[in-house]
DNA sequence: CGGGAGCTTGAGGAGGATCAAATCATGTGG
DNA sequence: CCACATGATTTGATCCTCCTCAAGCTCCCG
């Protein structure tokens, strides 16, 4: 988690013209011309798990979009602890603080190998008027999932949280969801990694969840929902 | 806090190019003659405590802006509670997603004596290329503001949150600050209403805190910084 | 004066934290 | 290929915080 950011491979230059989430992401509403505005080059890059976008007070020169895998923000606390306060996934944008700060305030740290373009803010500048509608959008799901955060996962027993935890980290169709380290589970979930743990291992134990390999699981959602809302 | 929105008391049309905050809002870049663009009203409104600015699920036609006052932004769980995810204060914008989104998210509810402007969202949409600037600023405040709950007031003991609320809630050159109901600051801090109540009078024992009227209080900075960082 | 809502306080118990040890997984060097 | 070191996960035992339930209190308003 220190001085990994140099694990970023360099995959090559993006052609967002035929990317094929372009629907998802920023570039959604461009046309074919407008990509001949973008001079400076957005890189394609793929990321293990534990590697860094970007630390807190970094000179925000980026904004990253998620292609795939899934990244934490986590910010540090005045008594040195830290919690991860969001999550981004698939089609999320990571650092649109870039956009209107000079630094940026998280860690993004990767907690499954992900692949993410790397923007200049030069280029979102730039292509302001035409990326205003999807500047928004991806604003407002900034917010609704740092609300999701609290709403969900900060609140009630920690075995409410681990159900709802395991119900947002895939789909409902999705087969099976990759779990992440106890400590993470904890800083997230604002409890320790011995609870998480524990909590896991209990829901194992009671079918409602299977791990068919480490840290892969099929999910029982009747179960899960049942955990998650109960009194 | 049920059907109290027509409390709201009508208190003019607001001229915002004399607005005394206006540096603080949305309209801060623009001049003159762009004001001639606005044809639809912006409403000033103030609003007593527990009134609401709107609720979840209702058509989003107006954002506001808060010029006095303090709001709370709340969601409903799975499991028929609630949890407040967000406050407003001065300068802030209720109501964001009114420009990309159908329907409030929250229900935005006065925890204090306020006043807002309502602005349609037609005249944001208008104004989009001239208010791009501030809009960024607001969503982005919007989601520090959102970070800032989890982080500071989600995370360690009841202590500790206690404690980080009430240096939130004012800043620091402010000699007093006003606290809110017990039931609000449980489901701000993710705790119950009778801790919260335990640990002001704990704080008001032991001198991090002096109530100087009723929910008025003096805080002890030193004190209370002490308490949020204690290991 | 009586009622109600919100706040405070108390006693008891449950859930989660803490500390420590055991187990498991991974990778390294012999 | 095995022995061992390293780090994460699991599990256990104990303690403390906070929740729960319940009663008393204060203040406001009819």
């Amino acid at each position: 988690m220190r001085d990994n950011e140099i694990e970023a491979a360099w995959h090559g230059l993006a052609s967002c013209e035929q990317c094929s989430i372009r629907d998802l992401v920023l570039f959604a509403d461009l046309k074919g011309d407008d990509f001949g505005i973008i001079h400076l080059p957005i890189e394609d890059l793929w990321l293990p798990v534990g590697a860094a976008l970007y630390q807190p007070g970094q000179a925000a020169g980026h904004v990253f979009t998620v292609r795939e895998g899934l990244f934490k923000l986590e910010q540090y606390l005045p008594d040195g602890n830290h919690r991860i306060v969001s999550l981004l996934g698939q089609g999320d944008v990571a650092g649109l603080e870039a956009i209107v700060a000079d630094s940026y305030e998280h860690a993004a740290v990767a907690l499954a190998p992900a692949k993410v373009c790397r923007i200049p803010r030069d280029v979102v500048a730039r292509l302001t008027p035409k990326l205003h509608r999807q500047l928004m959008k991806k604003w407002h799901e900034a917010v609704q999932r740092s609300h999701e955060c609290t709403r969900e996962l900060s609140t009630g027993s920690a075995r409410q949280r681990v159900a709802r935890l395991f119900l947002l980290l895939a789909p409902e169709s999705a087969r099976h969801c990759r779990l992440f380290g106890r400590d993470d589970i904890g800083a997230l979930l604002g409890i320790t990694p011995e609870t998480a743990s524990r909590v896991v291992a209990e829901f194992k134990r009671g079918g409602s969840v299977t791990e068919i390999a480490p840290n892969i699981f099929e999910r029982n959602l009747g179960a899960l929902d049942g955990i998650a809302a109960e009194g």
